[in-house]
DNA sequence: AGCACGCCGACT
DNA sequence: GTCGGCGTGCTC
């Protein structure tokens, strides 16, 4: 330990450890040693001894003072083991969204934390044991026995432990073959009987001056090595980014000519103004009315003040049409931050952000943490998807996240959607955001596509489950006319499963209440809770039958009877399976936008963003799947899909059409999606909500309990139900407990409250009350979980 | 989490 | 008598 001499003052870092525990959730103080001292800024970066064994951790420093300590202090803190950045990697404004993040999300500091910063600054962990002849081991290569038994030893003091921490961060680098001294070369003899030698020689004599990529060098790295011994060459190291590839490849594109409604919203979106009286806009705008944009011209117009911008979009739309749209306008200036690249990749995106190169950042959810500086606009587009709130811990809405940072820099915040959340547009409503309108379609030749309901009660086909007469006819024609079709099959609740014809009996988990989902790709059941995988049986276990029927997806079974009803057909299957790989995704699009199929068929995943002039027959094969789903916002979802799957036909000059097949043709989401009435569906669904009291009426909050004894669980939820009924105002409306729609998972029961509530001051309180229960003794198995604003109840 | 401390059962 | 089982409690 570090003893630093009496009286003197010496700086204390606080420091959040990497230890997501409530135990442990709060700042701790370290010593910063002398040497350390010059290096130490708040948002960096430590390793740490942290508990009895002193083991490393890594932590974070959230604060920095100097101190006059008494002797009882020093010798109670520990000192800091090491540095891992020269440089803050979380910002002054970071450190502060978490702090905001901290009480809304009900998750630990430290997940807060690591949810801004990119995985590869994670640390990894290791003990190496040695013995007293010097002898050492690493803990994470033993077998378990070995494990044990060296723990024994250590305990008998056979052998030391010491820890090891180690950041994940690192760079592609690449080695250039330079040559320092020319004459020095030309005059270096070669052995007559080394050609190779004598051929390399001549190679680098003519390559004099350049960087010679080591890559794909024709001489071996035998020849490298010699000349390198013999002083006669040099290796260059250069750091790389492993993502620069894309923005070669694209051509750079001008503005576009704004039509009066664009241009509207535009000049209120960037008109000068008080930063406290600045709102959210919120730009509705039909398919195709150009938000766009709209968006690309605000970011211009504030890069040309000199600030920054933040573009989100939906994880499923980040396809490289819309990327690639942002990098033919701003070139490199743009960073991408999407799930689909490596973590290396990501690491070097991050880089860019944070050195300033980058002043556009286009990304997913997750994009709202970048740290870029001086930002002048957030926009978020399709701001309705479901997508935006993450589902696991910290279960933040990076909605709420962009409201925190436009505050922080008097930036603009523009929500974009053609069917925005009710709770967006209720607050536009009523003052909170600026409504802004693009009702027309900015190219004015395209025409409305004619949507048409296929009441599938009369449609009884004993040919064909999944098709009407009417769409295959219509599918036939547009074929014979050499235009595409695209065909959604809408997967919510629809899942693949084993099912024996016989008995009816379906391979269901071993841990969970549910059935296991089949992966053709890789011929296994998988449980998408757990993760149990087993093999597809051959005969049903229940009956021993043989009639085992299984398809890899629904779009898969949906691709097999399309093909047996049309001959001489292309068809690209777009789902799951099919996207599984890298750029696969892109690779079907263009295949699809070349021609080379003449059907598109997939889930939601082809709804957003295509824009294919080609294309003028969408078909919903089944609207219905995700309207009788056990959730409120069933009936919002299914028509913002609705509508979006039907922008996407006659998008050009050619008249499209959209047949919704249907099993429900007098719901009100899905006539209202035929007759494209936003706002009338706004105004029923509004009556709804507020005749149950759900949101936006409401806020809501879920609280989940799980335990591996359902008499334990229930008896659980009842006592937190009491608790809340305890704290909050008999106006909250306090739902539950019940069972969560899939019971069992992980082989623990889950029981679910819902709060409803409108203004609770003591909820916050409440909330973190019931939190304590788990660290009751007795609760010791009990697992709780609280999620603020729950986008799905399913 | 992960590690140490501590209090009871089956062994040299 | 002690070795080692895991219940309990703490981590600057």
């Amino acid at each position: 330990m570090f003893i630093p001499s009496i009286g003197e003052k010496m700086e204390v870092a606080q420091i959040i450890v990497d230890v997501p525990l409530m135990q442990t959730d709060k700042p701790f103080s370290y010593i910063i040693p002398e040497e350390l001292a010059a290096l130490i800024e708040v948002g960096m970066r430590v390793h740490v001894p942290f508990g009895s064994g002193n083991r490393l951790v890594q932590g974070i420093i959230v604060g920095k003072e100097e101190e006059n300590l008494n002797l009882y202090e020093i010798s109670n803190l520990k000192a800091i083991n090491e540095v891992l950045d020269s440089t803050s990697v979380l910002t002054e404004e970071q450190l502060w969204l978490a702090d905001e993040m901290r009480h809304r999300v009900f998750s630990y500091k430290i997940s807060c934390l690591k949810a801004m910063l990119p995985s590869l600054l994670n640390s990894n962990y290791d003990k190496v044991y040695r013995d007293e002849a010097g002898k050492s081991w690493y803990h994470s290569q033993l077998t378990d026995e070995e494990k044990i038994d060296f723990s024994k030893r250590v305990r008998s003091d056979q052998l030391t432990v010491t820890y090891l921490a180690k950041s994940k961060e690192n760079r592609k680098i690449e080695k250039y073959i330079v040559i320092p001294d020319h004459k020095k070369l030309a005059l270096f003899e070669v052995e007559k009987r080394a050609k190779k030698r004598a051929e390399f020689k001549s190679f680098l004599l003519r390559h004099f001056g350049e960087k010679i990529p080591i890559k794909n060098l024709a001489f071996s790295s035998a020849q490298v090595k010699f000349f390198l011994a013999q002083d006669l060459i040099k290796i260059e190291e250069v750091v790389v980014s492993r993502t620069q590839a894309v923005f070669e490849a694209v051509e750079s594109d001008e503005p576009k000519a704004l039509n009066r409604e664009q241009s509207s919203a535009f000049e209120k979106i960037v008109r000068e103004q008080n930063p406290e009286d600045l709102k959210p806009f919120l730009l509705e705008g039909i398919t195709g009315s150009g938000k766009t944009e709209v968006y690309l011209q605000v970011i211009s117009h504030f890069l040309e003040q000199g600030k920054t911008a933040l573009m989100l979009v939906p994880e499923i739309s980040l396809t490289p049409q819309i990327t690639h749209r942002f990098i033919a306008r701003f070139g490199d200036k743009v960073a991408i931050m999407h799930s689909g690249l490596s973590d290396g990749e990501k690491y070097d995106e991050w880089l860019k952000i944070k050195s300033g190169q980058a002043k556009v950042v286009v990304g997913a959810r997750s994009a709202i943490f970048s740290p870029v500086e001086n930002l002048g606009v957030i926009i978020i587009d399709e701001e309705h998807e479901s997508s935006y709130k993450q589902d696991s811990s910290p279960r933040y809405h990076a909605r709420d996240i962009a409201i925190l940072r436009a505050k922080w820099h008097g930036a603009r915040l523009v929500l974009g959607s053609a069917t925005p959340s009710l709770e967006s547009r209720a607050r536009a409503m009523k003052g909170n955001y600026e409504l802004l309108r693009l009702t027309k379609r900015a190219n004015e030749k395209a025409f409305l596509p004619d949507v048409q309901i296929v009441d599938m009660r009369s449609q009884i086909n004993d040919r064909s489950a999944n098709f009407s007469n009417v769409l295959l006819e219509k599918v036939k024609e547009k074929i014979s006319k050499n235009e595409q079709v695209i065909l959604m099959l809408n997967r919510r609740g629809y899942s693949s499963f084993v099912m024996c014809r016989d008995c009816g009996f379906v391979v269901e988990c071993p841990n969970c209440d549910i059935s296991l989902t089949l992966h053709m790709d890789t011929r296994t059941l998988n449980c998408h809770y757990c993760g149990h995988v087993q093999g597809i049986p051959q005969t049903c276990p229940n009956c021993q039958s043989k009639k085992i029927r299984y398809y890899g997806s629904g779009t898969q079974k949906v691709q097999e009877e399309l093909e047996g009803l049309l001959t001489d057909v292309n068809i690209l299957r777009m789902d799951v399976d099919t996207t599984k790989t890298k750029n696969a995704h892109e690779k079907i699009l263009n295949k699809f936008g070349r021609g080379e199929a003449q059907i598109l068929l997939g889930t939601q995943m082809i709804a957003k963003g295509l824009d294919f002039p080609n294309v003028t027959l969408v078909g919903v094969i089944n609207a219905d799947t995700g309207l009788n789903l056990p959730d409120f916002r069933a009936s919002e979802r299914s028509f913002q899909l609705l509508m979006q799957v039907a922008g996407r036909a006659g998008r050009a000059d050619k008249k499209g059409e959209v047949l919704i097949q249907t099993f429900n043709p007098e719901h009100y989401a899905i006539k209202l999606a035929k007759e494209q009435d936003y706002e009338k569906f706004y105004e029923t669904e509004m009556r709804f909500r507020r005749s149950l009291s759900y949101p936006p009426y409401y806020y809501t909050v879920q609280v989940m309990l799980s335990h591996k004894v359902e008499e334990v669980a229930i008896q659980k939820a009842y006592e937190v139900a009491d608790l809340l009924r305890h704290y909050l105002s008999p106006q909250a409306k306090i739902l539950g407990p019940t069972a969560r729609p899939i019971a069992r998972t992980h082989n623990l029961y889950h029981y679910q409250i819902l709060i409803k509530y409108r203004f609770e001051n003591l909820l916050e309180e409440a909330l973190n009350g019931v939190l304590e229960l788990t660290q009751r003794r007795e609760n010791k198995d009990l697992r709780i979980l609280i999620d603020s604003e729950p986008q799905n109840f399913i």
